[in-house]
DNA sequence: GCGTGATAGTTGGGTATAAAACTATCCCGC
DNA sequence: GCGGGATAGTTTTATACCCAACTATCACGC
């Protein structure tokens, strides 16, 4: 992350690239992206990517990584909620919540409790800590959203988070013959 | 990946979840997203999954990750380009692409040679058996990219890939003075 | 030609994530 | 109450990625 990304998004660097670089065959501002550059799949790569690292930046002093955010949000929404639909929730797989989770336990950003009739599950939930630590990432998450606006426009926010719902939605409807 | 993203999206199984899950605390279709519903960062990691899956299905059978495809697209547009262009061109540091390159080598996919004027770059481009294999992924995009216009609908697409890219221009941008 | 600073690629260390196998617990019908 | 089948969470293993540090090479000015 950083310059490259400067690059592709659309040059913010200037001063570099002048020498060296310009004998490399390909001058990395005239590259070709043939399909790539109108398939959806590879621009939403690309935004995701940005939308994450600008957060980073937005967070950035927090100890705490956007994606654990998420997992912030989910708990203090739905006290109590289990792992496993802590996981579906925020559409990871419920192995990579346990190091997550218990690094937000040791951390006394959450509690984990047994459940009372299932003895298999936990119910989560925020710790004071936890949700003031969330409040503040709010504030930033916030932010993140203002800025984002500012960049689509309010007019097609709410089309392109339509859009983007659909996309989820859709494509992951059309290839789970799974059982689980 | 599998049933969980399912239920996030508009439950396809709906055999499932009836007893056990009722009870703990939290059942999975009432699940409050609060703020995180409507965020545009949230909502881009969900479709951007989604798109990963829904191609890596597209292309099963097909013995090279979506990620790749990417590498190869670009190789095969833009002959001689150099590793660094390429990690550029996709985003991605240009570590991640030595042990990518190193595997694509060893199928016999590209050929990485040593420029001519620069010794420490190699110039990347596809073999016979590359370009074959892109070939074969083409179609599999192809497809998918259908199929991600049957969802969007075609009114809304130019509108849609416009906003993502500007999204990933604007967002990169706002954030890194930085050197490298 | 030689030092200085930049660049191309690799290596090492660390994080995030998924899939599959596993343990413990649960439900239900008999 | 017991056995079969499902579920909650963890562990193990593997992959993808980043960043920082490293090596080799280059370019430029003197």
């Amino acid at each position: 992350m950083t310059a490259l990304h400067a690059s592709l998004a659309g040059e913010t660097a200037p001063p570099a690239r002048s020498r060296a670089g310009a004998r490399t065959s390909v001058p990395a501002d005239t590259i070709d992206y043939g399909p790539l550059a109108n398939w959806i799949g590879f621009r939403l790569r690309l935004a995701q990517n940005a939308s994450f690292q600008a957060f980073a930046r937005e967070a950035s002093g927090i100890d705490l990584s956007p994606g654990r955010f998420a997992t912030l949000v989910l708990i203090g929404r739905n006290p109590g909620i289990s792992q496993t639909a802590l996981s579906r929730a925020n559409a990871r797989d419920k192995s990579s919540l346990t190091p997550v989770l218990d690094d937000l336990v040791r951390r006394k950003l959450i509690k984990r409790m047994r459940a009372k009739n299932d003895r298999r599950s936990y119910q989560l939930m925020l710790t004071p800590a936890g949700e003031a630590l969330l409040a503040k990432l709010t504030v930033c998450a916030e932010r993140h959203d203002r800025h984002i606006d500012e960049i689509i426009g309010p007019r097609d926010r709410a089309r392109f988070l339509q859009i983007l719902k659909k996309l989820a939605a859709g494509l992951l409807v059309s290839g789970n013959g799974h059982s689980r």
